[in-house]
RNA sequence: GACUCCAUCGUCUAACGGCUAGGACAUCAGGUUCUCAUCCUGGAAAUCGGGGUUCGAUUCCCCGUGGAGUCACCA
């Protein structure tokens, strides 16, 4: 087993890629990876009515962004048209194929069958074991419209033949069809590669996974704020784990090639769940530097709160903010449209708020508020952060009652009934501003 | 319907045939806390059913049940 590793990577360019196709190249990825080998692209457009040249830039911009490269490639089938040909041409000359009744597509062209063997065919799945077919359930397939307009199995066959495909790592729906290309790989005296056949990615009807799943193709999820390092930890778990009873839940895409192996991928279909998804994103965005963080947070604001943002009180609320709240960007769009953002950088309006915590009268809140204000003054402008702050005030409010002094303090900030506490608050505004909104209720 | 694949907490999963079936997410309770979020502690929660094999089955075999996939001149 010292033959070069060869996987490829087959999509046929009528849609975008959806998870299930980039969790197929991810496995693909890794397994090359891990074992030295190389990944091949494909585009499968022999289908011209579905196929389109748009579908193309898409998938190629996908796999770009989400940075899953490949070896050599892409290569379309439509344009290696003599090359089936020439296989066909063969099939027929050696009696495996032949043409049959007329075609349905009214050209008065003949469409071209495989003569099928009809035996059993055993083949030896890297994750199932012994899988055994009849393939005379198959009859004498359809291989090709015409010389000129090969179909799917004749030229997935050709093709893996030629480009020296070691291992078919691929979608359990495609079990079924595997004898029928083990069939035309026998005739044409090619070599069978090893078979690996993914569990399925199900919607939570636990059906395939499609459009009315919800969000399954990459520029939604990049749309709603994922990362694509989350992206390849949550769909790597999904039907593999490092095994050997390993607890560890995060794995780069770096660790992930050095431990992946087929012997871990498990057999049954798993469920897409959104919720661990966005767990996994916010650990991975915590890892961001605040540099690609604030690049991220910068493609989902409005443009007119992104000025706002562009300041050092922006950095502050990412940091302080942002970054213990948000487990996909998207949340920061919604922020922003709730006014979660506004009192930073405009005071709230405190009409028909109340300012005094529970019972407390406006007597008692007015002198703590003075007090409050006089403690804070006292404190210099580069050491006005939380924890100074909170070191100040704590033992203080602790025995007044931290609510009736807190409560007031953190509305007289925000204006909103939730909000960060107030030492986040004061910080963030930073002393002149905060001052300055507590001295109207002196 | 035929053929094929699959079956552990709600979900993703772990467990050379051998401790009270482990972890993560979600959930619930408590703690920290003026609120929200974070954080900490704890709880509830699973081997589809029936037969075998075995001293011993989550694990191996058979049957059943359930779910899924494929049955195109799509890929």
């Amino acid at each position: 087993m010292n033959k070069k590793i060869i996987v490829r990577f087959p999509p046929s360019p009528t849609g975008n890629l959806h998870i299930g196709n980039i969790r197929s190249f991810l496995f693909n990825y890794l397994f090359a990876k891990k074992n030295n080998g190389e990944i091949y692209l494909r585009f499968e457009d022999t289908d011209k009515e579905r196929s389109e040249k748009k579908y193309e830039e898409i998938i190629l911009n996908t796999l770009k962004t989400l940075g899953l490269d490949f070896d050599f490639g892409p290569t379309w089938q439509s344009q290696r048209i003599e090359i089936y040909q020439k296989a066909l041409e063969k099939l027929i000359e050696n009696k495996n194929a032949y043409f049959a009744e007329e075609s349905q597509d009214g050209s008065g062209e003949k469409v071209i069958r495989f003569k099928n063997p009809n035996k059993k065919i055993k083949f030896n799945d890297l994750i199932r074991g012994e899988i055994e077919i009849d393939t005379s359930d198959f009859g004498d397939f359809v291989i090709a419209r015409s010389l000129e307009n090969p179909i799917y199995h004749l030229t997935v066959v050709v093709d893996d033949i030629e480009s020296e495909i070691s291992h078919i790592i691929r979608g359990e729906d495609h079990i079924t069809s595997t004898p029928r290309q083990i069939l035309l790989i026998e005739a044409l005296g090619g070599e069978i590669p090893e078979y690996a056949h993914l569990p399925l990615l199900v919607g939570s009807d636990g059906k395939k996974l499609g459009k009315r799943h919800g969000a399954v193709s990459w520029p939604e999820f990049e749309k709603d704020g994922y990362l694509p390092e989350s992206l390849f930890n949550y769909l790597a778990l999904l039907g593999w784990n490092p095994g050997g009873g390993e607890e560890q839940e995060f794995f780069s895409k770096e660790e992930l090639m050095e431990k992946f192996s087929i012997e871990n991928i498990n057999k049954s279909p798993a469920k897409f769940s959104y919720e661990k998804l966005d767990s996994i994103n916010k650990y991975w965005m915590s890892r961001l530097s605040d540099e690609d963080y604030k690049k991220n947070v910068f493609n989902f604001l409005s443009e007119k709160m992104l000025e706002n943002f562009n300041s050092p009180k922006g950095q502050k609320i990412i940091s302080l903010v942002l970054k213990e709240r948000v487990s996909k960007f998207s949340e920061i769009l919604e922020m922003e449209k709730a006014g979660e953002f506004d009192y930073f950088f405009q005071k709230p309006n405190l009409e028909n708020i109340k300012i005094n915590f529970k019972d407390d009268g406006d007597e008692k809140t007015k002198k703590i508020l003075k007090e409050l204000y006089e403690k804070l003054e006292e404190i210099s402008e580069e050491n006005f952060n939380a924890k100074k702050i909170k070191e100040i005030l704590w033992d203080w409010s602790g025995e007044l009652g931290r609510g009736s002094v807190l409560h007031p303090f953190r509305t007289i900030l925000s204006g909103a009934e939730k909000s960060p506490d107030p030492f986040v608050l004061a910080e963030i505004l930073e002393k002149e501003e905060t001052l300055s909104r507590l001295k109207n209720y002196l």
